[in-house]
DNA sequence: TAAAGTATTGTAAACGTTTACGTAAAGTGC
DNA sequence: GCACTTTACGTAAACGTTTACAATACTTTA
């Protein structure tokens, strides 16, 4: 069946523990001559390390679990390139578990399955957990990062965009474009949406602008379709949505009720995957820069010293009208 | 530290073996005067099992490995869904390894990555590996089953959508909607592209019509930009794209080249995700249940009965004109 | 009551790999 | 040539869990 480095020793008239140090590339420790029958044998026999037997003895593996939420926003794939990427650069393997979307249940039980290998670190993707699976982690020993999420806890390792700052920067830039009535949608209560929503609102005081409003959503295209409904008694010329989901919802039903974006209202997306290239008219948007996130959260959790916030910045394209001044 | 089994039996005075049969509920091998001691002791030490020392003991493991591609066109999310929910059903746990981009390299070592692991069973999604993978995996003695992709290989396990189908029944849809002058854009020269071009000249010849047009391209929105070019000086009114992205793309750069969609130019989608109601117009689609195919896989890579094919099934938006007969 | 059957438990070995420590041989410096 | 250091290798034990088999205790049957 499976070759061991029994079966390596057996032909290659050496002990088992000189094959493991050979196969471990414990230099000084053996001659080229052995090393190279070793070698030579243990590919003849398409040998494999057997990973369960090496995490047993070393009490650690070589490999980050990368627990995913499945957000209705399509954000991942610039992460996990990001973490893939700076892990492999780092000699680390990835394994991803899936945590479904805001589903406590599965983002246990992914916890759970990552604190059982012996993982040499953990990454927790915009999830959110609750105080029990917080102090889970905590206890475990294992390193821990959160990805796109900032906690603000000093203990906590994260990486992410500035929160406050993607919306003061939204307000700023729909200001300069000569808006004054500015409205924030499909934000959430968590952590993320209230850091949001404390930087619109700062972006207000600091443009002496003292009405806001503010529309809670899921961060989904449905949702954003729906909140249409809740603009549509308001004096908002701008909107500054939570997510690209939200404005794609927003703009389309918009137009259905023959509201023109840019001309009637306009929209300054957070997030700014591809959604904003596709959309008619392509949505101006705070870019955050998810790569570099992914990325960055590797090294804080190998314990590099890194920046915790990413800088993120104002990509136009086509849904913000100039208002006359 | 982290507390073992031998902990759990010097507290409660028996054996690691009772202690082992009790967490691993060996039925009718321990009294529940036992059983009960056993387990509020390993509840109050914060016991875990250590993974891999079972895998290592049992050679095997209730995972399944989901290995997976990283499409420009986002439908991953619909086939991990399906695939975690079965998996769970079924006792099995998932971990995904993540493979990149038609990146042999990446490829090549989250097999061999899942393939060190006592894993119970792997799932491709979406990827086409070259004849060394294939042998690896066939070598290995562990099954697995290639996801949204099939391969026409009778000891080849796959679950996907009939790919011939697909173009088969758009051609059908444009025919009956008065087109004649049908075009495949964006499809790529793997066994899913084949497969596509052969339900589409198939449909084609069923209706007699001799002009068939195809445009290769690599999936992504970028690539339906640039196909555009390709076509403006053809005459064909309506265009089958291999994804939603080339269709997004298509349809973007046409808008700004001042073709009218669907006056102009009539599009149909294969793969029907969210991005079909992103766009404007929304897309009519070719859709695929991509949960279904996610969680039928698990069903087969199980070893249990079930059919190869999903169905697929049109769904009309607003990217098809109805021209005059 | 004795024998047979069942439930419960413990001992010992296995799983595949790593590594501390001991030994021998080779190399280096005085 | 001698003492010290380095290289190379082997032995034995460890890692945490599972399980076959043996032993013991308890229950049922004739």
């Amino acid at each position: 069946m499976k070759p061991t480095i029994k079966d390596i020793a057996a032909r290659s008239g050496v002990s088992i523990a000189t094959v493991s140090r050979v196969l471990s590339q414990k230099t000084g420790t053996y001659s080229e001559k052995t090393q190279a029958k070793i070698l030579r044998i243990a590919k003849e026999l398409g040998y494999r390390k057997n990973t369960a037997a090496v995490e047993l003895v070393k009490k650690r593996s070589a490999v980050l679990a990368v627990i995913l939420n499945a957000t209705p926003t399509n954000f991942s794939t610039g992460v996990i390139d990001g973490i893939q990427k700076r892990a492999s650069e780092l000699g680390q393997g990835v394994i991803i578990l899936y945590a479904g979307n805001r589903d406590a249940q599965m983002l246990h039980k992914a916890i759970v399955t990552a604190l059982e290998r012996a993982v040499s670190g953990i990454l927790l993707t915009a999830i959110e957990p609750d105080e029990a699976d917080l102090t889970l982690l905590k206890d475990s020993g294992i390193p821990f990062c959160f990805v796109s999420l900032y906690l603000n806890q000093p203990q906590i390792l994260s990486v992410s965009s500035n929160n406050e700052s993607i919306t003061s920067q939204a307000v700023d830039y729909l200001v300069e474009q000569g808006h004054t009535a500015i409205a924030l949608a499909g934000i959430d209560g968590y952590h993320t949406g209230t850091q949001r929503i404390a930087g619109y609102e700062a972006g207000l005081r600091a443009h002496g602008i003292t009405t806001s409003c503010i529309k809670y959503g899921d961060y989904s295209y449905e949702s954003g379709r729906q909140l249409l409904q809740e603009f549509l008694p308001l004096k908002v010329t701008a909107i500054i949505t939570a997510s690209d989901m939200i404005a794609a919802g927003l703009l389309n039903a918009a137009q259905e009720a023959g509201i023109r974006v840019p001309e009637d209202l306009s929209l300054v997306s957070i997030d700014g995957t591809i959604i904003c290239n596709i959309t008619t008219p392509g949505l101006t948007s705070v870019t955050q820069d998810f790569y570099h996130i992914g990325s960055r959260s590797v090294d804080q959790v190998m314990g590099h010293d890194v920046e915790t916030f990413v800088p993120v910045k104002i990509e136009e394209r086509g849904s913000v009208k100039q208002l006359k001044k």
